[in-house]
DNA sequence: ACCTTAATTTATAATGATTCTAAACTGCTT
DNA sequence: AAGCAGTTTAGAATCATTATAAATTAAGGT
């Protein structure tokens, strides 16, 4: 007997969604079909950089069936748990980076594309203490033209 | 006999004025009444970081009339001819820094405010090249919650 | 001073990314 | 199965910024 479609669809996840799913409630994030479908895009490969709009459109093009506003309510869900962290490169728009961990970034002008340089290619010395409060994070940005 | 406030106001500058109408013609930007008001404010004391609107808010303050577009115009003007530069820190608007010389930013990020960190209190080792392109910039930003 | 022209200013509308609203829906616990 | 807080969403609203196009002005030549 084949199985239909929908069935198919609704069958137990392999070990990628399985892992998508745990992260989302390690996270205390509901896990639903919106976040699961923008989690698997989002960590499936390696690391990204992505503009809300850019995931919107990949979603589509997955057809994945989600709202714009569940993409933004997505990313910044993401980005409080730490799944996610944003990155402020260009006033007209923010990038969220699947990257968490301490690293820098080439920024290409012209393409609008971000490139991750790990934290051990650059000597980050003598880095100044603030008059007040906690350092939060140290963001550096090569901006290439190219 | 009196001179009048007319006359007054379009007395020879003070040197402050003249320095600023030198950068503006330097620049190969026409000194009118409204670039020269907002060149003063912005380089009559030492550095500053401003947004739009908060420049806009001290030209009002200081009975300048000049509206919101030419303000904008005016920044970005300045920015072209590298009497000012651009900084991205918050996706929601743009700052403008006085000081175009090397040097880096402690944001933070309760207020708003941009502190700069010298050049030289910073050691940036090992930068890598760009894949493609020319570096136009290094950023570094230390971002501080306060 | 007077002309001419291109640069500049400005009120106003338009844009575009992001956020808000409030109603419908859904995952999870009991 | 029921209840409910959490989530999604269409659509409206916001807000910084940019575009438009008409009025003004700086600069150079006469
Ligand atoms: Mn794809
Ligand atoms: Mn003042
Ligand atoms: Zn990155
Ligand atoms: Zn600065």
């Amino acid at each position: 007997m084949l199985h239909t479609p929908g069935i198919m669809r609704a069958k137990k996840a392999p070990t990628a969604d399985l892992t998508v799913l745990e992260r989302l409630r390690t996270a205390g994030l509901r896990p639903t079909r919106q976040r699961l479908a923008l989690a698997k895009l989002l960590f499936a490969q390696g690391h990204r950089h992505v503009t809300a709009e850019g995931l919107f459109n990949e979603a589509k093009e997955h057809r994945v069936d989600v709202s714009l506003a569940t993409v933004y309510n997505a990313l910044h869900d993401f980005t409080e748990k730490a799944l996610l962290r944003e990155i402020s490169i260009d006033s007209s728009r923010s990038y969220f980076d699947t990257n968490v961990g301490d690293h820098y970034h080439f920024y290409f002008e012209q393409s609008g594309r971000l490139q991750d340089i790990p934290a051990e290619r650059i000597a980050l010395a003598n880095l100044p203490e603030p008059p007040d409060g906690v350092v939060a994070r140290v963001d550096v940005i090569i901006r290439v033209k190219d």
